[in-house]
DNA sequence: CTTCAACAACAAGAATGCGCATGGGGTCCG
DNA sequence: CGGACCCCATGCGCATTCTTGTTGTTGAAG
C-alpha cells in the first residue's frame, strides 16, 4: 500500500512518514500544497494524509482539485483542534475522515488501516482468503492456522493482493503500489515476489492471467 | 516506562521524581501547568502524576485539554485531603486514579504501577512470558525460577517488552519511552540492549522483525 | 505440423543494507 | 582509585532484495 503525507511542518512529516513506513507501507512525502497536488494527481495512492494549513496551495483546495480531477483515493484530514469549521468544509470537499492536531499516532495510523480497508470494501482488521489469513493489526500471516514468515515486501504484495481479491492486478499496478515513485520499472521483481509468496502460502492462490497480471482468490476464470 | 510528573512544589517534585526513577522508569518534570500541559500532548508518555494546585494552567485544566485532544495515557491525580469535591471534578475530567496529600510514596509507587499496567492490560503484578518471570513490584526477574541480575536500562527494556507482548515495537517507540527527551537517536544502543538481555534470558524470546522492530513473546511470526 | 515470438517461472549470483558483537571511552558510584 | 554501567563507533555476517540468464509455456503465423 502506498500512502502520500502533504505536511509542511518538516518535524511533524518526517514523524508520519517514519511511523507509517514503520507500520508497512510505501511512503511518498510533499512539504507543500503544489508538490502534493501534483503527486497526488499523477501517482496512484492508496490513501493521503493531508494537513490543512500548507504554504503554496491550501490544503481544502487541493483536496477540491483532486476531488474535481476524479481522484477518488480515500483522504485522511489534519485539522488544528480549534479550527472546527474546517471540519465541515472538509466534509463538503470530500475528505473522509479527520484527525485534530495534536494527535496521537497510533490513532492517526488506526484510522488509515481503517481507510484503506473501506476504500478496498473491507470490514475487518483480518483479510482471508482460502486458508490464508492476514491480521493488519499485528502484521501477521497464518495458512491453515499455523504461522508463516513473511519478509517485509512479501507481506506488502500479499496485502496488496487480499485488499483486491478477485480483482486483476497488472503487473505495472503492483509496482506502482508497492514501491515508491523512483523505481526502475522495468525488472521482473514482481514475478520474482510472487513466485517466493506462492511457495510460501500455496501456489494455487495466485491465479496467472498471462499477458494481464494476476489475481488472488475467486474461482472464477477468464 | 516513561513517566510524566506535574507538581509545583519543587521539594514534592523532586521526592516523586527520584523514587520513581529508582523504580525503574524514565521520568520527565514539570512544575508548571503550560509547561505540564506541552509536554504530555508532545511526548509519548505511559503515565502522568499531575497535581492539581498548579501556577499558570490549572491541573484540571491540564487534563481536561489533554482528553479533548485524544490523550488517553492513564493520569494520577494528587489532591489534597480537605478539596473532597476536586475528586468528583477530576472523574468527570477523565482522571484515572488518586492520592491524597500528604501521602505515603508507596502508595503513589503502586498506583502507577497498577496504571500502567492496566493501561497495556494487564491484571497482575507479574508479567510472564516463556520461563520468564518480572514481578513488577519487587522489580525482580527470574528465568526458569531462579533469578537473573538485571542492570537498570536492562530492566526497564525487558519490562516494556513484557507490557506489550506480541507487538511489534520499533526501535523508535523503544527510544521513546526508555530515554527521555533529549536522546541521539541515530546510535545503536537499543540493539545493544536487546543482545545483552537476550544473552541473559535467553535468544529465542525476542524476536527480530527485520526492518521493523522486536517482539516479544506470541510465536507467531510474520 | 513446425517454427517463432512473447511472456512467465525459476534458479542462482551480486549487491545492498540491516542487525549484532565487540571494545573503547566516559561517568557515576562506592 | 576501582568497578559497574552506559553510550557510541567500527566492522563483520547474513537476510533480503534485485538482476541476470535460462528454461518452460502459450499462441499465432508460416
Amino acid at each position: 500500500m502506498r500512502i502520500l503525507v502533504v505536511e509542511d511542518d518538516t518535524d511533524l512529516n518526517r514523524q508520519l512518514v517514519t511511523a507509517l513506513e514503520e507500520a508497512g507501507y510505501v511512503v511518498d512525502s510533499a512539504t507543500d500544497g503544489e508538490d502534493g497536488h501534483y503527486l497526488g494527481d499523477t501517482e496512484p495512492y492508496d490513501a493521503v494524509v493531508l494537513d490543512l494549513g500548507l504554504p503554496t496551495l491550501d490544503g481544502l483546495s487541493v483536496l477540491e482539485n483532486w476531488r474535481r480531477d476524479g481522484r477518488t483515493m480515500p483522504v485522511l484530514i489534519l485539522t488544528a483542534r480549534d479550527r472546527w469549521s474546517d471540519k465541515v468544509s472538509g466534509i463538503d470537499a470530500g475528505a473522509d475522515d479527520y484527525v485534530a492536531k495534536p494527535f496521537h499516532m497510533e490513532e492517526v495510523l488506526a484510522r488509515v488501516r481503517a481507510l484503506v480497508r473501506r476504500a478496498a470494501g473491507h470490514a475487518s482488521n483480518e483479510l482471508t482468503c482460502g486458508a490464508v489469513r492476514l491480521d493488519l493489526r499485528a502484521g501477521r500471516v497464518t495458512v491453515d492456522g499455523s504461522p508463516v514468515k513473511l519478509t517485509s515486501h512479501e507481506y506488502r504484495l500479499l496485502s496488496y493482493l487480499l485488499h483486491h481479491q478477485g480483482k486483476v492486478i497488472s503487473r505495472t499496478e503492483l509496482t506502482e503500489h508497492l514501491y515508491d515513485q523512483d523505481f526502475d520499472r522495468d525488472s521482473n521483481t514482481v514475478e520474482v515476489f510472487v513466485g517466493r509468496l506462492r511457495k510460501k502460502i500455496g501456489s494455487d492462490l495466485i491465479e496467472t492471467i498471462r499477458g494481464l497480471g494476476y489475481r488472488l482468490g475467486a474461482a472464477g476464470d477468464s
